[in-house]
DNA sequence: CTGAAAGCGCTAACAC
DNA sequence: GTGTTAGCGCTTTCAG
């Protein structure tokens, strides 16, 4: 049977406060004797004593643990912005519940408040798109939480993002710069604000070097069956537009599955056409290594929502109601300049 | 504010007792008035009670929360892997409290006493080596858990994993049948006993096609320093035997690492060497078409994994000790035949 | 039909 | 120096 404070208390003859001030480490400060502080220590190590981390929280109103909501831990960038998460949180005595929303707004909101009845102590989420609805509640309660990768700019919340306009126009100028001039944009998810960001970014870079922009060249791709559409979207590009020069994929998966089509049907990706991507996937280098890359600053993204988090969770008493929430548009990260 | 049961029962005039009852649903059961029912169901509406859980995990002594300890959520086995649990877990609706070991035992420790301490109902481990002493404990004291990925025979406890042995035998009896003859064995973390039951496999496929096992075949790489290693062990290889034939790697990231290299120094992956690999990534598909590949049966440990766990907790009290423990191997998938 | 009260394991204000 | 006590929010036995 695990062991409780009252029993040690009990077998030692002091009282619960006793050891528990001791075991706080608060023996000096509560001047309690070193005699009975050896004695309580030494029994603690004997049997092994491990405090009852709920019961503690239940009192303390603090359960150090953080909830992660995400699409899906099994995607490559979600995995490991989960790990930078981890080993941040782990500095500051974090742990995490992670829960995968699949990007099923009803999903969400229920794991939303079955965490925050588990008393997570705040959330990190990478929101879908019809979450606002549970993100009112929560500013409204002043629960503490942090989005990522997506946001709400009519929402005053705290958000860590990229520069998502910025990293597209980067990307296809970087192309143009190579000559390219029938670039084909392809995306998917076109209700996030993210990906209307991006494409923007295309368009900018287009119009700033005097191209058109052709809708021939805008593929959108189905999130939910994309392994297969896409192979429709190119099928249509390549027929409506042959002299296509380069594509630029709005994420990861997009270039995946592009690669395999471009590899499946013998396109030449160095000289017929050039790739950009916003996002990577660690297969790239080897499967297109030409390609232009923007990668997330995942280290960064994980590190502040973190401490973001931790810091608001800190000065929860004083400041409740003059937190200031923290915007932050970070840079990306390219394999080229 | 966050209300409590309390909190409805004096906004209500009714005591805590009833409105307990009423929303765990044994209104009827309890024969509570079916207008004092509506009343605090409305009420409990309209205010959007949410009960604590911490509060309820303390009195019922089980948390609906699992423990997930793993080597890294970072890399793409363990992520899918923890994907599969958290939706298996969900049909029974426990969470997961996930944490890296980073395959450090010490750290390993730590995260199964503190998953303890937060009174996770029952933990799923993908263990490192030495962590025998905090399994001895958990086996001692009845905690339940499940074995992942690894295991160790000695101890009884519940495990799940691959047909190591077999699967490897298939993939390089797979790769004579090809009519290779000088096939190197790429391995790391050998102190791990699945690694050995690869390299088992192996000795057994050669042996039994009348094949010598070569010393100068077997490379075997630093784990922690992987990416640079492995480029040493290869170059090694083919200066030893320029005309190695096959190469059967024993894990994925090898695999990964490995065809970089060839990539990098034009190593013709089709005609020149065969390859095998226990275990994928998803990009292999395209980066090695021909690749023979065994994949773990992801879904399935997964899923076996909580199943196993959930009917410990269920049958909890009746058969403490009579509980015997699933031990598993599982077939392995393969992509050829 | 409903309520009082004990108890889960811990912390902390307040005695002595 | 140390102990008493109340309370965190919930469930559940037992009494009305």
């Amino acid at each position: 049977m695990r062991l409780s404070l009252k029993d040690i208390a009990k077998a030692l003859n002091v009282s619960k406060t006793t050891v528990s001030w001791v075991l706080a480490g608060q023996g000096d400060k509560r001047k309690i004797s070193l005699s009975t502080q050896e004695k309580v220590l030494a029994y603690a190590r004997k049997v092994n004593y491990q405090p009852n981390l709920l019961a503690r929280s239940l009192t303390n109103g603090s359960s150090f643990t953080l909830g992660l909501v995400i699409p899906s831990i099994g995607d490559e960038f979600y995995a490991h912005i989960a790990r930078e998460i981890e080993m941040e949180a782990e500095k500051y005595n974090y742990s995490l519940t992670f829960c995968s929303s699949e990007a099923d707004p009803e999903r969400e909101s229920k794991i939303i408040r079955m965490l925050k009845s588990k008393r997570v102590d705040g959330l990190i989420i990478a929101p879908t798109k019809h979450s606002r609805k549970e993100l009112d509640i929560l500013i409204e309660e002043k629960y503490p939480f942090v989005l990522i990768d997506r946001y709400f700019p009519e929402l005053d919340t705290n958000y860590i993002i990229l520069d998502n306009e910025g990293s597209s126009h980067r990307l296809v100028t970087r192309l143009i710069r190579d000559g390219r001039k029938k670039i084909a944009l392809i995306t998917s998810d076109t209700h996030l604000l993210v990906m209307n960001l991006r494409r923007d970014g295309y368009r900018r870079a287009l119009s700033e070097a005097g191209l058109p922009v052709i809708p021939a060249l805008y593929g959108e791709v189905k999130r939910s069956e994309y392994e297969t559409d896409i192979v429709r979207v190119l099928d249509g590009i390549f027929a409506e537009v042959p002299d296509v020069d380069g594509f630029y994929f709005a994420t990861h998966y997009l270039a995946m599955e592009a690669l395999r089509y471009f590899y499946r049907n013998g396109v030449d990706i160095t000289a017929k056409v050039g790739l950009a991507c916003l996002h990577t996937m660690s297969s790239f280098e080897i499967l297109a290594p030409r390609m232009y890359i923007v990668e997330q600053p995942i280290r960064d993204i994980g590190q502040q929502a973190v401490q973001i988090l931790v810091s608001e969770l800190e000065n929860a008493d004083d400041s409740k109601k003059m937190q200031t929430k923290k915007k932050l548009v970070l840079p990306a990260i390219m394999n080229f300049s």
